[in-house]
DNA sequence: AGGGCAACCCGGACGC
DNA sequence: TGCGTCCGGGTTGCCC
């Protein structure tokens, strides 16, 4: 659930909190979310310092100052909060890092995980990632290479990690509304033009969606008035039957490839 | 290459 | 209130 936007609004604020602080316990509350013995992971997490936190995809990567990383993934519904064991929420808590006053928790990682990695680990892990479609050097003629020779539907490849990096359901929609076309129609006929409104539509959602927080529902400590700011800016996604902010038509829901796929035929083609 | 599907997991929603 | 059931969602892997 947590796409780009959700996991850059975290490493934004994160980085204000805990970058510089150090890790002075970890507790262990669900074994299957990390992914060596808790022993060795509370070894080698202890008295360490959060170098740097970086998102790649779907995935924040907590750099220590020991070499190690630990690599989130929220997987559906997981998230995180920071603060102390009085406003910490009334939620199944998995991993938590004490940071000596207050502490870090992930809370409802289901599939979601906190591994502990060397760097070349983590290269291997994340090597099947498509671009990041935020980079810099992710120009509008690097997503013409890309699209070429690409036949599948535009939701599919739009989520597909192997094409780009960290777009999931929610900003596939969002993406395609932008673009005015209809997230059914498939790769391979979509015109020159229609490739590159695609662009210019994955280069303005997603830094969008991120500076008003992304959606995530819970905010990640208390007086937190950024995160999930971006719900009421969604133009079509989980806005089935409403009418459309562009055109006035009704937004329309089927699945496509078994997810959710939210649509407006007034004004997308 | 793309599509379809099952498996993973368990909190939360829903029904009785 | 309480218990049982089912669903969802990103990712991986397998098959057609």
């Amino acid at each position: 659930m947590p796409e780009l936007p959700e996991m850059e609004n975290y490493k934004k604020l994160l980085t204000e909190k805990i970058a510089e602080k150090t890790i002075m316990n970890a507790m262990i509350k669900r074994e299957k979310s990390i992914n060596v013995p808790i022993k060795t992971f509370q070894q080698q997490v202890h008295s360490q310092k959060i170098i740097s936190i970086e998102r790649r995809a779907k995935h924040l990567l907590f750099h220590l100052e020991n070499g190690y990383i630990l690599l989130l993934h929220l997987m559906l519904g997981g998230w995180m909060y920071y603060g102390n064991e009085e406003d910490k929420p009334d939620r199944s808590i998995q991993v938590e890092l004490y940071f000596g006053d207050n502490s870090l928790y992930f809370i409802g990682l289901r599939l979601g995980y906190l591994h502990l990695f060397t760097k070349k680990e983590v290269d291997s892990e994340l090597s099947d990632l498509g671009p990041e479609p935020l980079d810099i050097n992710f120009s509008l003629n690097a997503f013409q290479d890309l699209t070429k020779g690409k036949k599948g539907k535009l939701k599919t490849t739009l989520v597909d990690q192997k094409f780009l990096a960290g777009i999931g359901n929610c900003y596939s929609d969002e993406i395609c509304f932008e673009a005015q076309l209809l997230p059914t129609r498939t790769m391979n006929n979509l015109n020159d033009q229609e490739v590159v409104q695609l662009y210019h539509a994955i280069r303005s959602v997603l830094p969008t969606a991120t500076e008003h927080g992304g959606y995530m529902e819970n905010p990640l400590f208390t007086n937190d008035q950024k995160t999930g700011g971006v719900s009421n800016f969604l133009k079509v996604y989980d806005r089935e039957g409403e009418s459309c902010k562009r055109c006035g038509a009704t937004i329309l829901f089927k699945e496509v490839s078994s997810r959710k796929c939210f649509y407006c035929t007034g004004c997308q083609h």
